[in-house]
DNA sequence: CTGAAAGCGCTTACAG
DNA sequence: CTGAAAGCGCTTACAG
């Protein structure tokens, strides 16, 4: 036989097709004679249940789009992991959306949860990419959806996130701690409000100890190698060029060490490096890089735990989730070179 | 109106569900006139076709599972990146599942399809996660599959992949033509055919250089950094040293790097590291990482494409296609110390 | 070029 | 505890 239906796995047991889907789906209801039998048939036909035909009568995909905008992103992809195990577990099958950065491919995957092709979203960009009419309540307007260690504008939003204001200011205690005055920052995409914390953490550390912010040393960046590269080619060509540098992504910091060594500059003896993430790869470099470390397999469990109570209809007690971060110190820092 | 159906929108511009569905799947058969009408009112009523029932209808789900055995992975990310680009040109959702190396997800992945929940499936692991009857003809048995950079036991099968073998040969003749006769080899999983095929190589280059080869040098890895920090260790300590080490993935060589570092041998000055991948971060370590070049764009989009054609009913006409690695000589190789 | 009708494979409220 | 029936939202062969 080929594909069989549960009109077959009916007919084969000797009972109703309705029967034999409560046997799969509502277990409890059905008589443990009844039940094994059409459980024998199931097995023995290999009996697996067409989704399309439960999902258009309870209107349940069963799938969770998980928008990202870069799969291979270190710190992306870590997340992931932990929400498809979790997904997984709770049945649930993950729809990738990755978005290369572009707004419309952003919308795209959206709508893909307006078709009924998922039941929720996991989003990890800042922007949210659903026509809202903000006259009204937000949440009404939304499907099921958690923003996943990236924050947006709006509050009533649920969202799994660290304090990174808080962790840029513990990366920039520990570089004030070690004599350094002029730190460098370089950043990422403003557009994003953890970009934006972290500078105001990076900002809030050098008032706190009264040293004048010098914008000279603020470079813009955009989380990549590349734009680390070239934040320190730009540093390098300073008259009065900074003692430490703290990028906001390892990536960055990963670039700006490789110019460093170009050029011969010794790490921490010449500049100390601060990276944000601590990717794997972190403590693999030479010297081993000196980071924040962004627990991404807790956060990537939180944004689930967050969207599973909403597709189950509860209301989550918080909206936010705030994860732990860790200042993990390394060989890329130390004191200031005199 | 809340979410508007196919019957609303027929209603609306006055003409049959039908003729609403043809607009859309088949605007060729509606006259202008017509399809301008209904257009206007679906764009009005913002209405999105419900696909659990055209799934239902057509027996489509429009998804294809990505069977991976581990997202976070560089090279695995870097060619779904590709994948996923191509699916959604062709109007193809990506269902990711990592399977974190355990037989069982990958079943239970395999089963999505059988289920009707992809069309199409592409393979990542050297598994091939259907249970089939030997006796009959493979291809009849299967649903559309790729395995995507890594083969497996089976002729039949479509696949994408790089010649590892001359790849490996390739990177072992650069190392000997620097002189090197004592050269280790850290391998990948054996299970895997790619593995095989890379040792394989191995072996063939030092055989028709006339070089013993010495097993004492072939040290068992996973392709992980770990396991390259733990075959350096290895090789450190034993009493004839090898003067360069093949490592047969980037991470593994970054690993390997790790461990030279923290002893404080020079690269290549004491020992040359060649890695296998070109992984993103290999052109970023010091010093920048020899390795082999593994084209993930094309081998991801050759897979989709191979699958693509098997979804539409064609029969491609190759069943592997080869892609093309390269050499690529950076700063971690040198000539043998003496 | 268009419509009426059947049916894809399930689930579930209803009745017994 | 179980069955008959309705119906989820589409698509498409058929008829005109």
């Amino acid at each position: 036989m080929t594909k069989p239906g549960i009109k077959d796995i009916a007919r084969l047991s000797g009972v109703s097709p309705a029967t034999v889907s409560r046997v799969l789906r509502n277990p409890g209801l059905v008589s443990e004679d009844t039940r094994t039998r059409v459980m024998a048939a199931i097995d023995k036909a290999g009996y697996k249940p067409n989704r399309f035909g439960a999902s258009l009568r309870t209107q349940k995909s069963g799938n969770i789009m998980v928008v990202i905008p870069d799969i291979t992103n270190q710190v992306n992809a870590g997340i992931i992991r932990a929400i498809e195990s979790e997904a997984q577990k709770a049945g649930y099958c993950i729809l990738l959306g990755d978005t290369q950065g572009k707004p419309e491919r952003e919308q795209h995957y959206a709508d893909m949860v307006n078709s009924g092709q998922a039941d929720g979203i996991l989003l990890f960009t800042a922007n949210l990419p659903f026509s809202l009419d903000h006259s009204r309540p937000l949440l009404g307007q939304l499907p099921p959806l958690v923003n996943a260690n990236e924050a947006n504008e709006y509050d009533e939003i649920y969202k799994v996130v660290i304090d990174n204001r808080a962790g840029a200011q513990a990366a920039m205690e520990h570089l004030l701690e070690l004599g350094h005055t002029r730190i460098a920052a370089v950043l990422g995409p403003l557009e994003t409000p953890t970009s934006r914390e972290r500078l105001a953490g990076y900002r809030q550390a050098l008032e706190h100890a009264n040293i004048e912010i010098d914008e000279e040393l603020i470079i813009p960046g955009d989380y990549g190698t590349e734009s680390g590269r070239l934040a320190m080619e730009k540093l390098l060509k300073l008259r009065h060029r900074p003692t430490a540098v703290f990028c906001f992504s390892d990536d960055m910091a990963i670039g700006a060490v490789s110019v460093l060594h170009q050029y011969g500059f010794a790490i921490p003896g010449d500049m100390s490096v601060m990276g944000f993430d601590d990717i794997r790869y972190a403590t693999l470099l030479s010297p081993a890089l000196t980071t924040v470390h962004q627990p991404l397999e807790e956060i990537g469990k939180a944004s689930m735990q967050l969207l599973l109570q909403q597709l189950k209809g509860e209301e989550p007690e918080q909206r936010y989730i705030v994860q732990p971060f860790s200042l993990v110190i390394r060989q890329s820092t130390g004191p200031v070179p005199r």
